[in-house]
Formats: C-alpha cells, sequence, structure tokens
DNA sequence: AGGGGATGTCATGTA
DNA sequence: AATACATGACATCCC
C-alpha cells in the first residue's frame, strides 16, 4: 500500500520546535495596552509611540486608524458576526447534530466541543463582555473632558500626561505642573478671579490697590535678599502679600513659577487680548512646549504626520465629545493602512468565513465520521454491504437528502472525493455498475451518485467485503474495534484493509484538524495585529489629546499673568511696564512684582536646580 | 493549458 | 510497543 514515488519526500522533519506555534498561539489573545506600569511612561515610551506614528504614516496610515472606537466597533460587529457565524453553522446542523457530535468526540477525543460549545446561549452569553457599548471605550478618546471613564482609564490617562509633561523638558516642575492641571478648565479669564477657593491670586491680591506706596509694610516683610536687591527706582518691589494666609503655595508650589512669571521682554501695558506683542509671561513654557511641541501642525511636521489628517485630528478633539466619529466611516477616508486593516479583515473576514467554513466543515467532517457511526447502527441492519458512506457525509453536513447537494452549487466541490489512488481491481469490481443498473431509475440514479461520491477506501471495503461500516472502522475506540474485529472471521487482506483504512481515516479527519488549526492560527494572527493597530491608534490619540490639554492649560496661566499684570498700577495710578517688572509667585503663596532683572537672575537659578538635580 | 484551492495520503515525529 | 495525534510534503481533483 506504501507508495514508492515519494522518495523524494523528507517527511515530516518537524522537530518539536515546530509545534509551539500552535500552543503558543491558539487562544492566544493580545495583551491590553502597556498600562504604563508604575506612574508614568518613560520617555523611551513616547519615543516608541513617535516611532509608531511615523510608521504608520509610512505605512500611509489614515485618519481611521486612529478612530479607535470606530475599529472597535468593526471588531465587535466583526466578532458576533463571526461568533454568529460559527453559532449558525451549528445551528444548522440542529440540536441532532449537535448532540450527536458530542457524543462522538467523547469516542475520538476530539476537541471541538470545546471550542464550540453545544450550548448556543453560552456563546452568547461570552459575547456580550466583548460587545460592550462604544461609549465605554469612546470615553478614551476625551480625557480630561469628560468624566466619564473609568477610574482605571483616568488615571492611566492622568499619567501618560504627566509623562508627556515630564517628556516636553517643561521649564516647570511638578508643582508647577500641579497648578497647571488643577485648574480647572473653562474660559481661563472667567477662572482667573474665580480658579478656586485656594486661588491666592483672586484673593489675596488687591490688584487695584497695588501701590508701592501702600505697599510699605509688606515691604519690611521681604526676605533680606529681595531687598538687597539693586532697585532701579525708588520702588522696585511690589510685594502682593496675600491677606488671607491662603498660600499660593497649595496651588502653585513653590518658587518654580518665578521663571515663569518673568517676560523676557514686555512691552507696554498689558491687556487681556494675547496679542503677538504681548509679553510672553510664560516663557519657554509656552515657547517651546506650545509652539513647538504642542500643535499638531508642527506635530505633523517633525513626526511626518500628515497635516491634514493632523487638522482632523485635532478638530476632532476640537468638537469636544471625542465621539464624532462617525467621519471616519467615510469610505473615502479610507486610508492605506485602514486599506489593509480592512483587506486584512476583510481577508480576515473572507479567511474567517472561509475558515468557518472549512473549519466547521472540516470539524464536521471529522466529527462526522463518529456521528456517522451512530447512523451506521442502522445501515448496519440493513447489512454489511448495504452502508452509504455518503450518505453519512451528507449526515454531517447537515442535509440529509442528497439531493440538495445538487441544489447547493458551492457544496458541489465539497462533495467530491479523492478516489485517485484507488486500486484499479479494487474499482473495478466496487465501480462497475451490474448491468441491470441500466435501467435508471431515480433510485438507481440516487445509488449511482452514491456510488461516485464513495471514497477509495469505501469502494475498497465494499470490494473487500468488509462487513461493517468504514465509520466504525475509524471511529471506534480501540477496544471496541478490536472486538468488533473478533466477532467476524477476517481473512489477512481484510485486516490490512481495515487497519489501513482506520489508519488513513483517522489520519484524515488530523490533517483536516490539522488545516483547521493553522487557519484559525492565522486569524488569530490576524486578529492580533488589528488588536494591536487599536492600542496603537488609541495611544496616538490619547498623546494628541494630552497635548491639547496641556495647551489650553498653559494658555490659561498665560492669561491669568496677563490679567493680573495688567491690572496692576503704581503710585501713580499708571501700569507698570512689562519690560522692567515681572511678577513673580513668592514661596510662601504671595506674588511679587520685582524687577526684571532680579527675575531674570531667579529664573536662571531655578532652571539650575532641575538639572542639578537630574545628575 | 495552467494556476490555485481543497482534500486525501504518506512519512515522520511526538505524546 | 501500540496507539492516537500533529504536521510537512506531495498527489490529485476540480474550478
Amino acid at each position: 500500500m506504501t507508495r514508492l514515488d515519494r522518495s523524494s519526500h523528507s517527511g515530516g522533519g518537524h522537530a518539536k520546535g515546530s509545534r509551539p506555534l500552535n500552543s503558543l498561539l491558539a487562544g492566544h489573545r493580545v495583551a491590553q495596552p502597556p498600562s504604563a506600569p508604575g506612574s508614568r511612561a518613560s520617555i523611551q515610551d513616547i519615543d516608541l509611540i513617535d516611532i509608531l506614528w511615523r510608521q504608520d504614516i509610512d505605512l500611509g496610515a489614515g485618519r481611521e486608524v486612529f478612530d479607535y472606537s470606530h475599529r472597535q466597533k468593526e471588531q465587535d460587529v466583526e466578532k458576533e458576526l463571526r461568533d454568529g457565524g460559527e453559532q449558525d453553522t451549528w445551528a444548522g446542523e440542529g440540536a441532532e447534530a449537535l448532540a450527536r457530535n458530542l457524543l462522538v468526540d467523547g469516542e475520538t477525543g476530539e476537541s471541538f466541543p470545546a471550542q464550540f460549545p453545544a450550548d448556543i446561549s453560552s456563546i452568547t452569553e461570552a459575547v456580550p463582555g466583548e460587545s460592550e457599548p462604544p461609549d465605554l471605550q469612546n470615553n478614551l478618546l476625551s480625557p480630561l473632558l469628560t468624566g466619564t471613564e473609568s477610574p482605571f482609564d483616568l488615571e492611566q490617562q492622568w499619567q501618560d500626561l504627566m509623562s508627556i509633561m515630564e517628556m516636553q523638558a517643561m521649564e516647570v516642575n511638578t508643582s508647577a505642573s500641579e497648578i497647571l492641571y488643577n485648574t480647572p478648565s473653562g474660559d481661563p479669564l472667567s477662572t482667573n478671579y474665580s480658579l478656586a477657593p485656594n486661588t491666592p491670586i483672586n484673593q489675596n491680591v488687591s490688584l487695584h490697590q497695588a501701590s508701592l506706596g501702600g505697599c510699605g509694610q509688606d515691604f519690611l516683610l521681604f526676605s533680606p535678599e529681595v531687598e538687597s536687591l539693586p532697585v532701579a527706582s525708588s520702588s522696585t518691589l511690589l510685594p502682593l502679600v496675600p491677606s488671607n494666609s491662603t498660600s499660593l503655595n497649595s496651588t502653585f508650589g513653590s518658587t518654580n513659577l518665578t521663571g515663569l512669571f518673568f517676560p523676557p521682554q514686555l512691552n507696554g501695558t498689558a491687556n487681556d487680548t494675547a496679542g503677538p506683542e504681548l509679553p510672553d509671561p510664560l516663557g519657554g513654557l509656552l515657547d517651546e512646549a506650545m509652539l513647538d511641541e504642542i500643535s499638531l501642525m508642527d506635530l505633523a511636521i517633525e513626526e511626518g504626520f500628515n497635516p491634514v489628517q493632523a487638522s482632523q485630528l485635532e478638530e476632532e478633539f476640537d468638537s469636544d465629545s471625542g465621539l464624532s466619529l462617525d467621519s471616519s466611516h467615510s469610505p473615502s477616508s479610507l486610508s492605506s493602512s485602514e486599506g489593509s486593516s480592512s483587506s486584512s479583515s476583510s481577508s480576515s473576514s473572507s479567511s474567517s468565513a472561509s475558515s468557518s467554513a472549512s473549519s466547521s466543515f472540516s470539524e464536521e467532517g471529522a466529527v462526522g465520521y463518529s456521528s456517522d457511526s451512530e447512523t451506521l447502527d442502522l445501515e448496519e441492519a440493513e447489512g454489511a454491504v448495504g452502508y452509504q458512506p455518503e450518505y453519512s457525509k451528507f449526515c454531517r453536513m447537515s442535509y440529509q437528502d442528497p439531493a440538495q447537494l445538487s441544489c447547493l452549487p458551492y457544496l458541489e466541490h465539497v462533495g467530491h472525493n479523492h478516489t485517485y489512488n484507488m486500486a484499479p481491481s479494487a474499482l473495478d469490481s466496487a465501480d462497475l455498475p451490474p448491468p441491470s443498473a441500466l435501467k435508471k431509475g431515480s433510485k438507481e440514479k440516487q445509488a449511482d451518485f452514491l456510488d461516485k461520491q464513495m471514497s477509495r477506501d469505501e469502494h475498497r471495503a465494499r470490494a473487500m467485503k468488509i462487513p461493517f461500516t468504514n465509520d466504525k472502522i475509524i471511529n471506534l475506540p480501540v477496544e471496541e474495534f478490536n472486538e468488533l474485529l473478533s466477532k467476524y472471521q477476517l481473512s489477512e487482506a481484510q485486516l490490512s484493509l481495515i487497519r489501513d483504512i482506520r489508519r488513513r481515516g483517522k489520519n484524515k479527519m488530523a490533517a483536516q484538524n490539522c488545516r483547521k488549526r493553522k487557519l484559525d492560527t492565522i486569524l488569530n494572527l490576524e486578529r492580533d495585529v488589528e488588536d494591536l493597530q487599536r492600542d496603537k491608534a488609541r495611544l496616538l490619540r490619547e498623546k494628541v489629546e494630552f497635548l491639547r490639554s496641556l495647551r489650553q492649560m498653559k494658555q490659561k496661566v498665560q492669561s491669568l499673568y496677563q490679567e493680573v499684570f495688567g491690572r496692576l498700577r503704581d503710585e501713580n495710578g499708571r501700569p507698570y511696564s512689562p519690560s522692567q517688572y515681572a511678577l513673580q509667585y513668592a514661596g510662601d503663596g504671595s506674588v511679587l512684582l520685582i524687577p526684571r532683572t532680579m527675575a531674570d537672575q531667579q529664573a536662571r537659578r531655578q532652571e539650575r536646580k532641575p538639572k542639578d538635580r537630574r545628575k
């Protein structure tokens, strides 16, 4: 029986190493995106995001790629469809077939039931966890802007935000960050004087009354260092001592905003409209972080991100809801990445369909061998030769009536058998219809049809007058199989054929299972890729949103500074020159008006400290 | 006629 | 050792 034309066949030389692919990937799901263990992402993480971003651009990734909720929805639908498809496949089998399959599996030890629970409801019960309302995920898109995200997400995003802050080499230290992020969002001007109960500028400074003369007492309270500083005029220091002890410190932290509050160049009186000629009290903070790094358009330039996409992203965020994701459904906006993704998903779905079809079929086939054995009891009752192997094949396809097969063209291919290896001698005796068959009634036609559908081994078994069905031969447990053999007086040739039939039959099922697993592995890998792409898109969206939030907060601080400074008046009722004075936030919570020269010195000192700390 | 998918089969290795 | 299973490679069928 062994073919001799296989000398060149290297055979299955696969070692153990070739196996883990299945075991490793079986049931493997991609873990959730790195949850920034600890507190904050490292700079490397951010760099990684940047790299991924650029890769997306390089790959032609479009906006849809970053549309997390959209993709999530798609995935959910796809999952449901997939599950539904599997359910349908099994539902099509019918409860009886299911029961049979399960029973059979117990005999053969097939693992299918584990993957396809007989209780379909159990599948649907398992699904909801994945098909949660998209809102939940969409909340991710609007961190800091919505209050509906889960605490974990909020914390996560907070940490990411902080890490981004750190990455951007902010001139302000963490305490400054705290104030920035403790500032409630809203209209900057409206919040300038109603920031919070602990906002000292609001409560502690009588801005309109601020004058050198009026501050005489407070002046005495200055530290010697401040007092000893050179003064440009008779009155150089304007202590804006809070009337109550509420300290800026509690909000602004220590004096690290000193540099922040020293505009490099102040010309004229400050006004509320932050024109280009206005002083930039935020110094490098706004210059670098906001103007250079935060700008999405700059981001586009720096990171190769398509400016159009960047603006789209920004618009999306500006929509405030973060949920205006329907635009991403626009077919025209299909990016190549999404295209590849969708193509992969379409190929996935197609392969999924083929997989589900093939898998279900192979599975049915695999199980069918066993299920057939049950129906074969009836066949056996009709006579050992009277079994209907192909009928059993139809049974496992849930088409009890073979005639239905002809009505299903797509099953035509499925129905073909591979009897090409059949020995001519066996075929001769088995395939040649008896002369009486020339009278072709419907039954005979059907018999002919079934005859043609018989497999090689079935023909051979019939030719050798094997007194039981191939299904029994293949699927019976060893003990029962041996028991069955012992019941009959079989020739050596018959026994040999039976053993070959059993071996080939089991190997056939094994091959089917193997191919199914291979397909599943591919599908799992495709799903993993999609998951990772979704994670990447989500991280990028979060990054953009954090940067946007940061920009808004910095703008608030800038406006606040200008508002405060613009309202200060000297003893003559004239506004202070921004080029000569600057506001300084003291460590004790007070806000001082000091000469710029002194402010610059302190700012330089403040800059050194963090550097020293890093060392 | 030939490519490619589907399937069966064999050889070989593993459990 | 026997058995079942897994898998690469090949052959064949069929579209």
